[in-house]
DNA sequence: ACCTGAACACCGTTCAAGT
DNA sequence: ACCTGAACACCGTTCAAGT
């Protein structure tokens, strides 16, 4: 058998995902550094080898959200169709499913978009995620499917109407059928928006 | 001249006014009972009588965002044209407007949606704004100038434009020129989305 | 009714010191 | 390099006591 990672192996892989954890089920308003090192055995003052700050913790758990997220779409592109709705349609799914299975991380990840100073990491982070929405609409721009226009006012609609979708899953009490519907419906009106 | 309120005259509303300023330049993770209190002039246990917990000032402060900005709205409405077209576009620009007014306090007043327990009168001023919009669309079936559809679904991908116009206004480094622009083109895209 | 003073149990962060 | 122990300056919240 293994015996535990000696002095802690890898802490700073262990605090991300008692992170998420307690994420996950207690909000981020709960989330203690102390109480993180008390999980994971170590000292209140360990961490701070690891994650300058509290915050940096944060911000290191919302890239690899986004990473995770930005890797599953990829996968699912490669898979998909080559028509625009098509396309819209599989990626739409994949973030609104991604976003109900973490809801917590998904809020994370964006709470920062306000603020003065994000780190680089995290923009880096979060332009990956956007490219691939334009990417999408350009592509459907040169396919003739989506009407001509600057990308990035026509990437708003569709990132805003994905947040707004997941909203309603996730605090309206819906059902699993119902979201399903209440998706095709968000997706025929962005076709409709973008039809040339 | 007059005194200055006995004894502290309206402790209640010199925090939540206290609370909305360093909100507004300091960003909510900032936001200190104790400061606060400081600020007053009271003992850090004052303000418990008048907010239980700080989540209950947060909360309160959240619900008179909520009341000025569907104030406002209502009476925008009152001057405007009859037509959807001119109805949404007025809606929207007062939202617009209010959000990069208050970029910290409309974050505030969203910020307990996906919170197990929200309280009851938060919930009330929330649904406060959401009938506006389902309103707003209701009326333009009516008028024959949506298309026919669940009222529900039809008032999220509106809410989630918004939210997201106001967010590349806030964070996209516009100009006041630019933001008028994006939101003529989202207003547009709106209205092919809802066209019968 | 409204507020004070003092206390309790926590924080995040720092820093010398250990291994 | 990584972690401990102890300390510092703060929190939010509670509760007897004052006016």
């Amino acid at each position: 058998m293994k015996t535990r990672p000696y002095h802690h192996g890898d802490l700073r892989a262990a605090l991300l995902a008692l992170a998420e954890d307690t994420l996950r089920d207690r909000g981020p308003a709960e989330l203690s550094l102390r109480e993180l090192a008390r999980e994971a055995g170590v000292s209140p003052a360990a961490p701070s080898r690891h994650f300058k700050t509290k915050q940096a913790l944060l911000d290191a758990l919302a890239v690899e959200g986004f990473e995770r997220l930005t890797g599953t779409m990829t996968g699912v592109l490669e898979r998909a169709g080559a028509s625009f709705a098509e396309r819209l349609t599989a990626l739409t799914r994949t973030y609104v499913s991604f976003a109900t299975g973490n809801p917590a991380l998904l809020e994370l990840m964006f709470s920062r978009k306000h603020e003065p100073n994000p780190p680089a990491e995290l923009i880096t982070a979060m332009q990956g995620l956007m490219t691939m929405a334009t990417d999408l609409i350009e592509d459907g721009q040169r396919r003739g499917e989506v009407r001509e226009g600057p990308i990035v006012m026509a990437a708003v609609p569709l990132a805003a109407i994905l947040q707004g979708m997941t909203d309603l899953a996730l605090s309206g009490g819906f059902t699993g059928e119902q979201v399903d519907e209440g998706l095709t419906e968000t997706i025929a009106f962005i076709l409709r928006g973008y039809a040339p």
